[in-house]
DNA sequence: CTGTTAGCGCTTTCAC
DNA sequence: GTGAAAGCGCTAACAG
């Protein structure tokens, strides 16, 4: 049933008479091998069921051709999608993904670097936890770091400025004026950079938006749904879909309608986006082609950092603001 | 800025004019060595920053310290939530977790467990990906297939059977006498058993459900909730949330209500399930518990398969069935 | 207690 | 074209 010990080149090259350099070379195409010979090694490594041991290999070149996926919590929507464009890109090129999750925690995130370079990865792929910096200079492997376009080091990132901008435009042509802006982390590059692009546009628009910072959760969107007054804006936009959604929630609880009483925007595009009533208007972040900038950085294929644009999804979430809903009414 | 070649245990033995073995020793605490010298050499491995190379340690004890994971998609929700709890557990035990994703593909599958046992793990793990068999004893490292009671060689599964039962209990003690079960696939293991418990109490109360088998997604779900004569039933059970879902929304755009006119459950509580409007009556699995399980299993902690309870989650989706809404009123 | 000696399975000069 | 030999860095026997 189960087998022995498996079969090792030097195996194959005694059943055959040669050297165990001969057979590397066959089994590889690598160095000179009369043809003749290469087909008969490989015919008999074929019915040895001969695997090549990754250890000794790895051992004697050097290079182990795996790579670490670090992320900061892959329970979390849109960090299984990275993972998932990572590993097939990873898989094409014949690398394994050895994935790392630091729970949102600076330590546990520096404890798999180390953990994943001693372990002989070839290179680092790492989306940094909130409020952390890693220096990929740092390390003695090749590291792309994944997360916002100000992110000092940072390989691959989407927009998220220009999709803050897309959020705003499209607000200010429907024709919202009073403007709340769910900020999310205050230490959160990625959010800042899409609250920034929403500001630079509300504001030469002349509009001055209220901000509020929180968590990115479903839970901090319904705390601030719950709590804040409603009358004062037309427009809602939120830094991530999570708390769009918590806001949609609570603000909803309280008897208010969206689009009809306040439009609502989101930012990922997450799968609940779809689902929620009525479906969030948000931006989407094109994660394959990222996770595959990422890699291709680490592989040597590319050599330069690069940011990937955004799309608005315009779904019912958002409307002209209506004439007769809250307390002032400039609007239209 | 990068390093030369790291530091192995023959410099440090040269520094400190001992052989490699005795740094072998003091570093791991094995063999005998005086107190006094694996101080020294400690802190001697400390100020050269000694890390120890995994593939040569790999290549000379034959154990990797890596698991495979293997999933049939991780970017389907569910998978991640194991994933994590996998991986916790793994770190734990100062494992590493290699990833692979079948993609729903048999091949694929296939392809991964050769090539996670050829990188040398020292166990996998495996969720099925729909419609495949796995078969542990035909490989040469220890196996845990995490799918279903009634999958031949599973280690660890949640009771999906009696998770049905509690379901279709709830139904039934609510007063819903016209069922409607959305099956799922008829291909999926994990499918059956949640319908057959459901059906096993549907029936001994003397109510003859109707099934409806489809694909485990959204869209499925509101194609089966645009097409069906909604009439006809008072409460839909269904196998997965994301059809129960699908099934709302569709209904919903019908103009029928939930759970006015129909009562709607699903299954697998995911982070959708709250929501959703109406909150959706689910049935939660301790993933935690299982994925700790099959790591347990593969690791020889643990000896045996364990099927693991399931929690019935009441939401706002099941009420009793209004005695005025549909065609028939047997109700009440 | 500590050192010597063998390799683990593979790749890589370098001869032949 | 092919083979001999030398390790990669580590651990496990076995001596001393």
């Amino acid at each position: 049933m189960s087998e022995t010990r498996p079969s090792s080149i030097r195996e194959i090259a005694d059943r055959l008479g040669v050297s165990t350099a001969t057979v590397s070379n066959a089994l590889r195409g690598k160095g000179r091998v009369s043809p003749a010979l290469a087909l008969q090694i490989r015919a008999e490594a074929e019915t040895l069921g001969y695997v090549p041991d990754h250890a000794a290999r790895a051992l004697r070149t050097g290079k182990s051709n795996t790579i670490g996926l670090l992320v900061p919590n892959i329970g979390q929507p849109l960090f299984p999608a990275f993972a998932q464009a990572i590993e097939r890109a990873a898989k094409q090129r014949g690398l394994a993904v050895l994935i790392g999750d630091s729970e949102g925690d600076p330590a546990q995130q520096d404890f798999e670097i180390r953990n994943m370079i001693a372990r002989g990865v070839d290179a680092l792929i790492i989306i940094p936890t909130r409020g952390t910096t890693v220096m990929p200079k740092s390390f003695s492997v090749p590291v792309a770091i994944i997360d916002s376009a100000a992110t000092a080091g940072n390989i691959a990132a989407s927009d998220h400025r220009e999709g803050g901008r897309k959020v705003a435009r499209h607000l200010i042509e429907l024709g919202h004026d009073k403007l709340l802006v769910l900020a999310g982390p205050e230490n959160s590059l990625v959010a800042r950079e899409r609250v920034e692009g929403m500001c630079e546009i509300f504001v030469s628009a002349g509009i001055q938006p209220t901000l509020k910072y929180s968590d990115a959760t479903l839970e901090a969107g319904s705390v601030l749904g719950r709590e804040l007054d409603l009358g004062r804006f037309t427009a809602c936009a939120a830094a991530y879909d999570a708390l769009a959604i918590g806001f949609a929630l609570a603000v909803r609880d309280r008897g208010y309608s969206i689009p009809q009483d306040i439009s609502l925007t989101g930012f990922d595009d997450l799968m609940w986006a779809q689902i929620v009533s009525p479906p969030l208007t948000t931006v989407r972040q094109d994660l394959e082609a990222v996770a595959i900038h990422a890699l291709s950085f680490v592989t040597g294929e590319a050599d330069a950092s690069r940011i990937f644009p955004t799309d608005l999804v315009v779904r019912q979430s958002t409307a002209r603001p209506s004439a007769f809903s809250q307390g002032d009414k400039n609007a239209e």
